[in-house]
DNA sequence: CCGTATCCTGCACGATACTG
DNA sequence: CAGTATCGTGCAGGATACGG
């Protein structure tokens, strides 16, 4: 009766932790957030700020930002019209999150180099 | 001369955090890591303690998390043979990540659980 | 128990061009 | 400048069944 019978339980972190992936899950979500917090608030920089992404992507990937209540779209100026984005600070939650994957890319990099 | 010209530079940033996502990306890994470093060391109790995780996939993932070196095959005893899975040392340094995304998840969670 | 073998589907992501 | 329009591809992920 003592004796464990069938996987543990690991639900308690899994879920959140699925929970969280479906929000940033990807290869640019997190990127865009990271230009956006920095001050890139026009469209074409922060393209223009991480290598390889195209404006459908980039689009794409604002407005499930938007949804998500982490970045804002702003119509701003009558002629011409400007648009802003600009992170809300909501998004500066998920900045725990960024550091810790920054530290660890960052030793992970040294890592891999170091053993080759 | 002073006017900032072009998007700001983020990629001291990205690109560490776009390394860790190469490793860690997709629905599946850290779900796997969690489940192994809680002490699931068959396969069949690592499938079971992840919902909708099947066979193919969970072999599929543990040979990647293989070759990054976070999760370790070993084949003990003679007949029959068992197959254990343990968490690499190198497993626990993603515990700080493992963390920042539980916590941000469950927080995720009650927010859009109380604004609808 | 620990996988492999098929088969299948969708979508994340990419290249390129074009428009108000 | 801020996108949309097309077209295309690969692969992550899923269903199901089977094998040593």
């Amino acid at each position: 009766m003592a004796v464990k019978k069938g996987p543990l339980n690991c639900l308690d972190t899994v879920k959140p932790v699925r929970d969280t992936l479906d929000v940033i899950n990807g290869k640019w979500k997190l990127p865009i957030i990271i230009s956006v917090s920095i001050g890139n608030d026009r469209f074409t920089d922060i393209q223009e700020s991480i290598p390889g992404l195209t404006p459908k992507v980039l689009a794409k990937e604002l407005k499930e930002l938007e949804e998500h209540k982490l970045i804002k779209r702003t119509v701003v100026g009558d002629y011409p019209v400007k648009i802003l984005y600009t992170a809300e600070p909501y998004a500066d939650t998920l900045t725990p999150l960024i550091y810790a994957m920054k530290d660890w890319g960052v030793n992970h990099r040294n890592k891999v180099f170091s053993a080759e």
